[in-house]
DNA sequence: GACAACTACGACATTATGTAGTACTTCATA
DNA sequence: TATGAAGTACTACATAATGTCGTAGTTGTC
């Protein structure tokens, strides 16, 4: 149901959602101060950047007290597989064996890498198997 | 050194350097009668996005008659793999492997993409070990 | 030299984003 | 209970990318 995928945010909404992940909920103030430890930024900026996630539909929150607790709507593996999913669509045409084989071919891999990717593979199709 | 990924263009940017890549090269007029297969446009309109990537270094032309021929600057391929390793930086913090595991375990490939899958990288595996 | 085809340039609307101020609200506490 | 700190809501503004085209000027060809 969702038009954008994560890498379609600018810089600061995608820092903002990723603090929420890493704390599993966050109020603005919360992932304000995670912020600032990179650079100097209005605690309202933050708010803002927060509620738009959350008009995109990324975050929800609930109320406690005064403030507003946020929440991931999906997970980051989720958001992740969405995002996979739009790119390889957008890319190549929907088949993902094309993004493979760059990966692959284009040396992107080191050979452990390689290796674990294989160990991946086996276990998946074993599973299938069953 | 390219800023920009590929899938970052808008809709018919992208649509138009598909075409010229289809094509090898082409003229306005081309891509123009091309994308109005699908749907009205101006000749102006497209002589802009074309121009607007050249100005993005995706595109180079030169000049016949009075006409521009454009040509890309990149491969598809070079473009695609440009690409994804923009959005694995991105998405994944640099780790393709993620990705990999991503598309593995979520399910995205079908028995037959994991059987093609596995083949490719013995072959690379192999070509590695040479 | 006229005309059709081209390009150059500029314009405008829309959307996303970063950025932040101001004003209103509310909880806790003196 | 009045008040101040902390919160949110709302608004605003600048910038950039994009889609979309019109107009005007240029040029190759017949």
């Amino acid at each position: 149901m969702t038009k954008k995928s994560l890498d379609h945010f600018g810089e600061l909404q995608r820092a903002v959602i990723e603090v929420v992940w890493e704390l599993g909920e966050a109020s603005v103030r919360q992932v304000w101060k995670r912020l600032c430890r990179k650079r100097e930024l209005a605690y309202t900026t933050v708010l803002t950047a927060m509620q738009r996630l959350e008009r995109a539909g990324w975050l929800k929150h609930r109320a406690e007290g005064k403030k507003h607790i946020y929440l991931p709507t999906r997970t980051r593996a989720q958001a992740g597989a969405g995002s996979v999913r739009k790119f390889v669509q957008r890319m190549f045409d929907g088949n993902a064996l094309l993004l493979f084989r760059q990966l692959v071919e284009e040396g992107e891999l080191s050979d452990d890498e390689l290796e674990e990717l294989q160990e991946l593979i086996n276990k998946k199709r074993e599973d299938r198997r069953k």
